[in-house]
DNA sequence: TGATATAATTTAGCGAACAAAATAATTCGA
DNA sequence: TCGAATTATTTTGTTCGCTAAATTATATCA
C-alpha cells in the first residue's frame, strides 16, 4: 500500500537519472541533480555506482568549450553497449525489426513481408525468433545478449499478462505470445498496441512536454489510439482501452471490419475510404481489400483537385471522426490530441467536415482547453517508441542484476 | 520530479494509518502494519505521534474479549473531535448541509430549498457561508473550527482551480468559489462534481474494492458520470473529464439541455424522459420543466404495467444509454460500470435495449472482463462521500500543523 | 503455577539523503 | 605569470526513517 523501504528511493533516483540521461542525452551531475530535485551529492554517489556497473561514462573534456568560468563539466552518457534491445512491428503481411542500443539509438533495422493472415501462434513465433535472431547478428561483432524485446501489434493486446487479444493482421485470437517469445529468447518481452509505441515516442518529444494528458489517433489501414495521462499510457482493465476505432458514430451505420455497425473507423480509416471510392473513382489498380499507399494518394489527389465525389467520401469521414474525437474530448479532456498515421495525408480533406463536427458536438465548455494537432508520419516512429518502452521497463531488472554482481 | 527528501516517507506511512483507520474503523498496532506493509515497530512509532497530538485515541481493553491467547490487541481508533468538515450539495433549488467529524462519520444534516437559477456568485457565497455557520452551529458545544468544506456541484468544476465551469443549478458561469469561500471560512475549500463525490464514496465499500477501475453513472435530472482509475479519481485537464452525458448517440438526435444534439443525457436523463412522456401519458401535474420524482414514478409504473408508449420511452433511453455505456467501454475499459441516481428506478424498463446496445455495439473482445451492476440510489451518498474527500485532502495539513505545533 | 502465545516497545544498526566543507579545474584581470 | 573568482565535484558529518531482534507486557491453557 505504501513505500517499503528507504532502498525503493535510491532505485527510484538511480531510474530518473537513467531516464534523464536517455531523455536528453549526456549530462553534468550538477544538472542531474537540478532536474531531478535532489542533491549533487547523491547524484555523485549514485553516478559512482552507475560508473562501476558501467552503465554509464564519462565524456571526455572538450578541448575548448563556449563560455562560463569555473571547473567545467564533466559530462556523462549512458554506455550505448550497456544493453541491446529490439522492437518488432508486426503488421499484416509485413514485419519491421528494429535493434536498439542502451541509449534508445537505433543501430540497425529491416523490414521483411511475410504472410501474416495464416500463421498460427508457433509458427508466428518461429518467424519471429529467426527474424529477431537475424536481425541481432546483422551487426558487426559477436550476437549481443537481448535485454529485452518489445512486440508491437496493431490490435487489442493485453500487456499484463502478455496475450494478444485481436489483431487484423492475424487469425487466431487470444493467444499469449510474450511468456513463449520470453522463453526462447531468455529475456523480458513487452507486448505492446502499436498505437502505444506511436505515443511513447511523441510523448518523449520536446514539443509535447506541455501536454501530459495527451490522446494519440492513428489513422490507417485501420484506426488506433492511445492515450497517455499525467505522462503515463492509460490501459483500462486487460490494457485493451482507449478504443476510439470502435467508438460509435451513428447506430446501425457503416459496417466495420470488427463486425459491428456505425464504428468510427468504418468511415475514416484507409478500407472505409477505398470501399466507398473504388466503385466510383478512377484509381490504380490493386488489391480491393488491401488499398495501396498509391491508391489512397490517388484518392487524397481527386479530393485535392475538387473532385465531388472524392470530396464527398472525405467530408463524411472527417464527420465522423469529429464526432469520435468529441467523444474523447468529453471522456478523457486531454490537454492535446495529436493525429497521426499515414492517414494524416487526408487531413486537409476531412478537416473542415471534423471541425464542424466537433462545434455540432460538444459545447465550449465541454472542449475546455484541448488542443487538435497533427504530425507528420513515419513509419518508424512505432519501433522508435517501442524501443523506448522496452528499456524503460527493463531498466529495473538491469539494475537488480549488477547490484547482484 | 522523483521523492524529495526521506521525511516524506513517513508522511506517507503516516497518511496511510490514518486512512486505514477511517476506512475499517479502529485498529491494532500490529494490523496496521500488516495492512499498510510497514513493520509494527514504525507503526508505534506513527501511532505515539499521533496520540501526542490527539488525532488517535486508544480504546479501552473490552472488558471479556472473544477468543486467543497472547496478549489483548490494543485498538486505536480515530479521535472523532479532531475536526470538524462540512459537505455542501448544491442542486437545482435545494441546499444540502452535512457536517462531519474525523472519522467520516456525520453528525449533522439539513437540507434547505433555494432559487439557486437567480444568484450571483456573491449571493450564493452568501447563502452558503450562513447555511454553513448555521449547521455547524447546531451541534451542542460551542461552534467548531472547520476544517474543511466540500462544495459537491452538479456539473463541470474544475477542482484544480477551484472554479465553477458550468452547473445547471446556476445561470452563471466561470466563477471561482472555491476561494472566495475559503477566505470567509478560513480553511479549505474543496469544489467537486457531485458525481465524483458519490464514486468516492462507492468506491470505498468493500463490495466494489476488486474494482479499481471503476465508472459511476449517475441518472437523474441530467446524466453525470466519474470514472476512477486504479482507485483513484480521474480529472482530466481541468477537471471536466467523464461526461458522457453529452457524448453522442446520434448525430442530428434530441435536443440537449447544453444545447447540442444526440447527447445521451437528450434520451436517457429525467427530463428528457418527461419531455417525451408528458403530451403523451397521464401523468400527475407539476413543472413541465422538472419533472417532480412523483411523475417520474408515475412514468416507471406505465412501462412496467405495459403501456406501449411509456415502454417505447424507455426502450429508446435504454439504447440511447447503452450506446452511450459501449464508448465508456471502448475507451476506458473498467472493471465495472456502476449506474445509480434516482433515475435507476426506470432500469428495469431501459435494461433490455440497454444491453442489446452494447451488443449491437461492441464485439466481445473489447467489452472484455466489465461488468455492468446498478447501485440502489440514496441522496444522502453524494455528502457522505463529500465528506471523505475533504477529510484525505485535509489530513497532509492537519498532520503539517500538528507538528509545528 | 509455569508454559505458551501474541502484542507492543525498545534497542541497535543500516541506508539514503542533505548541508557544509573541502578539493578540483577552470577563467579573468592585473 | 599569479592570485582571485567561479563553478563542479567529492568528502565529511549529521539526521531521519525503517527494520530486525530483543525485551517487556498481558493474556490463555494445562
Amino acid at each position: 500500500m505504501t513505500s517499503l523501504a528507504p532502498d525503493a528511493v535510491r532505485q527510484d533516483n538511480t531510474l530518473a537519472i537513467l531516464g534523464a540521461l536517455r531523455a536528453r542525452g549526456p549530462m553534468a551531475r550538477v544538472d542531474l541533480g537540478a532536474v531531478n530535485g535532489i542533491s549533487s551529492a547523491t547524484v555523485t554517489a549514485i553516478t559512482a555506482e552507475l560508473l562501476r556497473h558501467g552503465l554509464v561514462t564519462e565524456l571526455p573534456a572538450e578541448p575548448h568549450r563556449p563560455g562560463g568560468r569555473g571547473r567545467p563539466k564533466t559530462l556523462i552518457r549512458l554506455e550505448p553497449e550497456a544493453a541491446r534491445v529490439v522492437c518488432v512491428k508486426l503488421s499484416l503481411n509485413e514485419v519491421q525489426v528494429v535493434v536498439g542500443d542502451f541509449t534508445g539509438q537505433v543501430r540497425h533495422a529491416e523490414t521483411r513481408s511475410l504472410t501474416t493472415a495464416s500463421l498460427t501462434p508457433e509458427a508466428l513465433c518461429d518467424v519471429l525468433e529467426e527474424r529477431v535472431r537475424a536481425a541481432a547478428s546483422a551487426l558487426p561483432g559477436e550476437p549481443p545478449r537481448l535485454g529485452g524485446i518489445c512486440l508491437a501489434v496493431q490490435g487489442v493486446v493485453s500487456p499484463t499478462s502478455g496475450t494478444l487479444v485481436w489483431s487484423p493482421a492475424l487469425r487466431f485470437r487470444n493467444a499469449p505470445l510474450a511468456a513463449p517469445l520470453a522463453e526462447r529468447f531468455g529475456c523480458p518481452v513487452l507486448l505492446e498496441n502499436d498505437a502505444n509505441c506511436i505515443a511513447s515516442m511523441l510523448a518523449r518529444q520536446p514539443a509535447y512536454a506541455d501536454a501530459p494528458n495527451l490522446a494519440v489517433i492513428m489513422l490507417g489501414y485501420g484506426i488506433g489510439m492511445s492515450v497517455r495521462i499525467e505522462g503515463k499510457p492509460f490501459l483500462g482493465t486487460g490494457g485493451s482501452a482507449a478504443e476510439i476505432g470502435h467508438s460509435k458514430f451513428e447506430p446501425g451505420g457503416a459496417l466495420c471490419a470488427c463486425g459491428r455497425r456505425g464504428c468510427i473507423e468504418a468511415y475514416a480509416s484507409d478500407y472505409a475510404l477505398y470501399r466507398e471510392a473504388h466503385a466510383l473513382l478512377p484509381l490504380p489498380p490493386g488489391d480491393s481489400a488491401h488499398p495501396s499507399e498509391e491508391q489512397m494518394q490517388a484518392l487524397v489527389r481527386l479530393a485535392e483537385q475538387g473532385d465531388p465525389v472524392a470530396r464527398q467520401i472525405y467530408h463524411k469521414a472527417g464527420r465522423a471522426l469529429g464526432y469520435g474525437i468529441a467523444n474523447v474530448l468529453a471522456l478523457f479532456n486531454p490537454d492535446l490530441v495529436l493525429l497521426t498515421g499515414s492517414g494524416v495525408r487526408g487531413y486537409a480533406a476531412m478537416r473542415p467536415a471534423l471541425e464542424a463536427a466537433i462545434d455540432e458536438a460538444l459545447v465550449p465548455e465541454l472542449v475546455g482547453a484541448s488542443r487538435l494537432a497533427t504530425h507528420h508520419w513515419d513509419r518508424d516512429m512505432t519501433c522508435l517508441g517501442g524501443i523506448g518502452m522496452i528499456l524503460e521497463a527493463t531498466d529495473p531488472a538491469l539494475l537488480a542484476g549488477k547490484l547482484q554482481a
